[in-house]
DNA sequence: TTTT
DNA sequence: TTTT
């Protein structure tokens, strides 16, 4: 409504099982990576060449939350709409970095799953507990209910 | 067509006059910011907040370059339509970095112009030039034809 | 969610101020048409055509019928998000007909109005009625709220 | 470009077996129906509520119209994007009437194959054939090469 | 890290 | 006329 607009809309394969949180406010929120590939003839030698890109999705509509945690696993096919965000951090160094994320805020239509996950969400969330605290990676947003948009 | 999709669909104010390079392959490239803006009532105080979001574009389509170096300038209103790339580089400290950009590859249906700019592309490119060489910027690609996959 | 989408985005001119009408479970409904326009280089003559397409809008969220009834009139300049409904009408012979129109049900990023309307809402809401009444046109719907699926 | 724009996204069933025909400049069209659905929960009852819309789908883009031809069949999951296009006909009692369809013109991200067909493209095209000079039904364009925008 |  |  403000004369501006803000979306994406992904169809692909989720990489990993998401990840839920609970942020200060209590709510919940949901977090993976999403795989979308291009392919395309490449000029001069004439062969198909493919490209995978990934994508870090962020669900804050609680809605949505509840299904990405039953239905939604690593190998899960999905379309989702929802808005860039850039988030900044500062890495193990001290320095500026930037984060893009596609965030997931409203409910209608902006998950549709495709077909059921390989593994049925028997997740391996506790493997995936052995990276939390690892690397130079974008820290999670952990914001208090006051500054969040949605 | 792979069974895949990756589209971003933006409306908002283009926020300093596009820069036009020549990569590799003789193909001019051009680049610029653009700005959309959420605004929200904040659920405790009940105030209005606005926040702006910054992404960058990136043009390949040749005819789309054109018209970008005709009539997009710093203010114009604009609604595109692209897919997101994240593109990796290194800093000046040798950090892996990653910046996520919005890129123009059709022409059809890929650029609306909503506006005339409010100076009509008497573009500052001089100035511009001053910040090429600087900083701990994400470099612009200067791919050879080859593995530019449009 | 249900595996299905169903979406159509718009950015044109309303053609006639909308007409705002309440329907029996008390909502206000508003409607319009909305016009779009194609341009292409014919192949024979290589002269430029032009085609305009005009789409029939009806909005059911009571938050955009409010912003409607401000803010949008004929001329207006309006970017849509809503989906297509096809709705069978029996016309003064005892035809079957079917009329498809564009339906936003959801307030989120469905209407963004992007300049202000010449003459701002002085609508001919008087001059309009005269043609209710009349003619083979589709009729409006005046559902109850029971089968109104927003 | 042209400051307008026009955009369906439809993700669901196609409901019968493209039709093929070729128009008069040689170049061939597709056209089938495609399924969605929305569903809700009716708000005095309590019962959820399901409604399929049907659309009219039309393939210009001649590439296109090769992979409708190889995998899409009755059943088969896909989303596509096209344009909305109204076209005016006359029918047996000579009363014109109206028919709203999604047009597919370009190549790029207008189709993407969701899953196979359970009966892989074994069409039904003679059985289809009855019906095609039969009832009330608007006619096919033949359009000549001259007026068609794309 | 996904998938075809 | 599709599908879940």
């Amino acid at each position: 409504m403000a004369g501006s607009k803000n979306k994406v809309n992904l169809l692909g394969h989720v990489g990993i099982d998401p990840e839920i949180r609970t942020v200060s406010n209590g709510n919940r929120v949901a977090s993976f990576s999403l795989a979308t590939s291009d392919s395309w003839r490449d000029s001069t030698s004439g062969e198909r060449v493919e490209r995978t890109e990934w994508h870090r999705i962020v669900v804050w509509n609680q809605g949505l939350v509840k299904i990405v945690e039953k239905f939604v696993a690593k190998g899960s096919k999905i379309d989702l709409e929802g808005k860039l965000r850039t988030r900044k951090w500062v890495d193990n160094a001290g320095n500026e970095r930037y984060t893009t994320e596609i965030h997931l805020e409203n409910y209608a239509g902006e998950l549709t799953l495709l077909d059921a996950p390989s593994t049925n969400r028997q997740s391996r969330r506790e493997d995936d507990r052995e990276l939390v605290g690892a690397g130079n990676r974008p820290p999670v947003d952990d914001l208090s209910g006051d500054d969040i948009p949605f």
